[in-house]
DNA sequence: ACCTATAATTTGTATATACAAATAAATAAT
DNA sequence: ATTATTTATTTGTATATACAAATTATAGGT
């Protein structure tokens, strides 16, 4: 309401707490959104990150992790060490052809993809009821849009 | 786009992709807007946390952890790392009468006191420039309006 | 064919943050 | 007054992620 306040009488948003709220705000939207996905796929006993790699890798057995990647918006190192994980978990198995790696699912990965699915449906129940499903989809989309202008 | 065109089409989000994207989208946000911010306070040598905690004691002189928690919506423990280091860089000084612990600027702080705001002009310009302020001002507005329904 | 540049992946290490338990003090209930 | 409850803070430990450097492999230019 701070925010809303300075917005509305066009306070230079330089000089007061709103800059700080940009780097809060979304932190702290993060984390809660983060709360949520953990408390979604606990009965799966994987992390959200952990989960949805996983169903990408269900989805498109063999994917690449710089295909991971991309799609999951995360570093290099940072899905290495989460196929780590899921390969400890026998969930996943590598394979490494010249600089390549595929990623393929194991059966037991397979066994629990309706599981998966029924977290992911969970999750979203969960937000949408919070915020409305119109909001949470324009949310999204203005929330790519601008990270996709911060670049890189 | 894959989101914008789930959204426009009416897909059911949660057998899509998109609720994915909340997830990720909302952490790739973060994420970038931290990058932005890391950047900002590195004149400093602080991270943005902890450069915002020290302008908070700047500002109010003798605050206490918890007034710092609800502020910057971190956990109290959280707040007490940050402290720490602060105190260990000789910027803040804790005193504790009771159960309660106040926490004031050293003069070495405020000799950096117009060096802060400099960097946070320097945050609010680049992310301001790459968004619009109109934008950025209601992009903040409605990540606060939802993390407030996501509630506690 | 040979060297160089680029790309994919992994490894070592650091940071930001949280949760749960511990501590300690203040307040309320009897 | 004494005990029980709540509140503020700190400590131990765990997780998610990144960056930079190392490794390896492919592809291009000569």
């Amino acid at each position: 309401m701070q925010i809303l306040f300075l917005y509305l009488c066009g306070m230079k948003a330089s000089e007061s707490r709103f800059c700080k709220c940009m780097y809060f705000s979304s932190n702290a939207l993060a984390r809660k959104i983060e709360k949520l996905a953990l408390e979604s796929w606990k009965p799966v006993n994987l992390s959200p990150s952990h989960a949805y790699l996983l169903m990408m890798v269900l989805d498109e057995p063999g994917i690449q992790p710089m295909a991971l990647v991309d799609e999951l918006q995360l570093t290099p190192s940072t899905i290495t060490r989460l196929i780590e994980k899921l390969e400890e978990k026998k969930l996943v198995v590598r394979t490494t052809e010249g600089k390549l790696t595929n990623v393929y699912p194991t059966p037991k990965a397979k066994e629990m993809q309706a599981k998966l699915k029924e977290c992911s449906k969970e999750f979203y129940e969960k937000y949408a009821t919070a915020l409305g499903p119109d909001e949470s989809a324009r949310l999204v989309v203005s929330m790519n849009k601008i990270a996709d202008k911060l670049g890189k």
